[in-house]
DNA sequence: GTCTATACCCGGATAGAC
DNA sequence: GTCTATCCGGGTATAGAC
């Protein structure tokens, strides 16, 4: 049996609470072992008592960034069909740049998550496409395109990306 | 006027060349100036008599990356249309994808690339369809989405992928 | 165009005292 | 559960000799 994702301490959630806040301040590069027990007000060894590693404490950051986005789905989805579960995600993307980096780029470290968040996260998708995997997959990678492209600043300058949004939308939905 | 790109002398382009080896073999945390020197049999402050720093070579990199997609975009378009770019697309990523990784994460140095490579790259899928920029983008980031999101494992080990991309490609023809 | 030497920065992580 | 001290690794980049 994997391990995977213990309850949390409440001092361990303490931790996790000023890396997220540490990670959507400054970004990635910022998010140390160092600065991070600086913010807590303590040495960065101490932390070393709470989680094994680094890796423990990104994992508990992408595990809240999908219940979270589980959460803004599950509200998004009855009402506004596909239409409202694509503005929750680019809101969510938008809002959280570098924790929706985190939770999507680079492999996902699975056995540390939280049991059952990633498919939680996705199901409202998967149910408003009426249980069609394949075009769930496509409609997420077209989300997933549209958020990061937007967050690295790939489109041009006077690209009209709600309109660019609509059209994949539209598709996914008739097709 | 941005200086962009100026020409390579031969030995800054064998340096460009190791380096993509380096980065095709290893991934991108082994493109080091240390590690880089070391391929080319100098001591890693050499390469400074070539490039000015580290961005330099990766933006050539991201560069040829471009060059590359673009050829093989101009032969798939005319004969496979949309279908016949979405493999090329996938195709590239699946076999340099720490190149492709290189070119699509992250902001991108524009202010460094050979002049009007991104957009040589983006004309074929305008093209194809027929010039409808948002579209366009919206189909370029359902393509990125696929490849970025088989890159890094993220679909289920069971998933259709090549269905999903059928089913992609269709919603864009016909939308 | 290459070298040596080096400055300077940062990172994750461990040992052992308290 | 915190500390100090430390290990060990890595990185980009510069100065100045040859």
């Amino acid at each position: 049996m994997a391990s995977s994702a213990p309850e949390l301490s409440r001092r361990a959630r303490e931790i996790v609470d000023t890396a997220r806040a540490l990670l959507e301040d400054e970004g990635p590069d910022a998010l140390s072992m160092r600065r991070l027990a600086e913010r807590l007000g303590i040495r960065a060894p101490s932390i070393y008592k709470h989680f094994a590693d680094k890796r423990e404490i990104e994992a508990a950051l992408i595990s809240v960034g999908f219940e979270e986005i589980a959460e803004a789905f599950e509200g998004a989805g009855r009402r506004g069909g596909l239409l409202g579960l694509g503005r929750a995600y680019r809101r969510f993307a938008l809002e959280h740049p570098h924790l929706y980096r985190l939770m999507t780029s680079g492999p996902l470290p699975r056995e540390l998550l939280t049991p059952g968040v990633e498919d939680r996260a996705a199901l409202p998708l998967l149910d408003t496409l009426e249980g069609d995997a394949d075009r769930a997959r496509a409609a997420w990678a077209f989300a997933h395109g549209m958020a990061i492209l937007e967050l690295d600043g790939r489109f041009p300058p006077g690209a009209d990306l709600a309109e660019a949004w609509r059209r994949g939308i539209a598709a996914f939905a008739d097709g």
